[in-house]
DNA sequence: GCGAACGTAGCACGATCGTGCGGAAACCGG
DNA sequence: CCGGTTTCCGCACGATCGTGCTACGTTCGC
């Protein structure tokens, strides 16, 4: 790996750090290049344009949340605890930034007004996430328990407000209780989309 | 009304509308200033801090949410019908705004990792309206029908997370499937809540 | 009708933003 | 060790931001 290669990463590295706290429209190029300890034309010379650092930096925080979440649970038996080891590993990402909360979360309201190739790209990325979840919910019910007449993207949109609820109530409410109420209502969308247990016979 | 008090409520007015396009942070002096057909410094005058400002345009904009949404539901009798008014009305004022979502969920996630008295308001207007949820939701248990043993804060939490999800759906990945989903949740915490019914007999 | 209070515009300021251009310094294959 | 390439810095630019000051026009109570 050449020079230029390794302080690109460690730009990238400060990039995520700094976007979780300002966001990816908050980035800018002076900070982060006296946080890295580069001149702000050294910096820039990596990347030619602003957009291309925060598509940099998008796809760095994106690499770090798969390979954190969704790698770890795709190696978890197929079901229910698949499921159970994306939940966890999603909501403690997003409960350990402290503070700002999930950076594509915010990334995702700052460019809800302002189309261009990063809010395409955070589009896809978020499109991915959900279509994992769905996908995950489908091995519930393929290795049974689990009801075949719920939509997996209803739960998979039920689970994305959860998170972002428990999301907002953390981050921004600083509310302690956040992560208890989502792991309820967590179990409590599980529960309701569970088989319904044999009737027990008094 | 003096000349100054109106031209100060349409600059509201277009402050409004712009912040929930761009956002409260994203609000610029000029910008409105040339929105209204005023100079910079005429505008500035007005308020005398950007701070000021927003926190002006963050009251309009409380104001408007409390009579076209709270009010109408405490208007409606008490229980299940007012809960439905509520939601209705939220849901409503969520996806109206097009582009750029709900003003209040926007401003929450850019200053979560900012504070100062905007941030402090707006987390006060946050707890007011779960408040009102979970006081709403108080209303149908003691309206009957619905259990005693759900926390109100929990099913008011819910909800948020229903309404944030639904505001995601809609104003960022641009699903129309958004209403629908946020409906169909709804309806599925109600019936979580609600009284079990007596056990058919067989 | 007049004078004070009010409302607004013109202009300028320092700061900070993204961006660009040489040139010096560091790197590295041969 | 050397020469070309890569990497980085100093410096500067135009634009835009929030914020003030001054002065001119308007409004309105007395």
């Amino acid at each position: 790996m050449t020079k230029g290669d390794e302080t690109r990463q460690a730009i990238l590295h400060r990039g995520v750090e700094a976007a979780y706290r300002v966001g990816l429209t908050g980035l800018t190029i002076g900070e982060l290049a006296s946080a890295t300890g580069m001149s702000k034309s050294g910096l820039y010379a990596h990347f030619r344009s602003k957009e291309s650092l925060q598509l940099a930096v998008l796809g760095q925080a994106r690499a770090e949340f798969v390979d954190t979440v969704v790698a770890p649970a795709l190696r978890t038996p197929r079901g229910e605890p698949r499921m159970r080891v994306l939940f966890e590993g999603w909501l403690a990402c997003d409960l350990r930034q402290d503070p700002g909360g999930c950076l594509f979360v915010k990334a995702a309201t700052e460019l809800a007004a302002q189309e261009g190739p990063v809010r395409d790209q955070l589009v896809r990325d978020h499109r991915d996430l959900y279509d994992a979840v769905a996908q995950v919910f489908r091995t519930c019910v393929a290795e049974g328990g689990f009801r075949d007449d719920v939509e997996p993207e209803q739960f998979a949109s039920d689970l994305y407000g959860v998170m972002l609820g428990a999301n907002h109530a953390h981050a921004f409410m600083d509310d302690p209780r956040a992560e208890g109420r989502a792991r309820r209502a967590f179990e409590a969308l599980l529960d309701a989309a569970r088989s319904p247990a044999p009737v027990p016979v008094p």
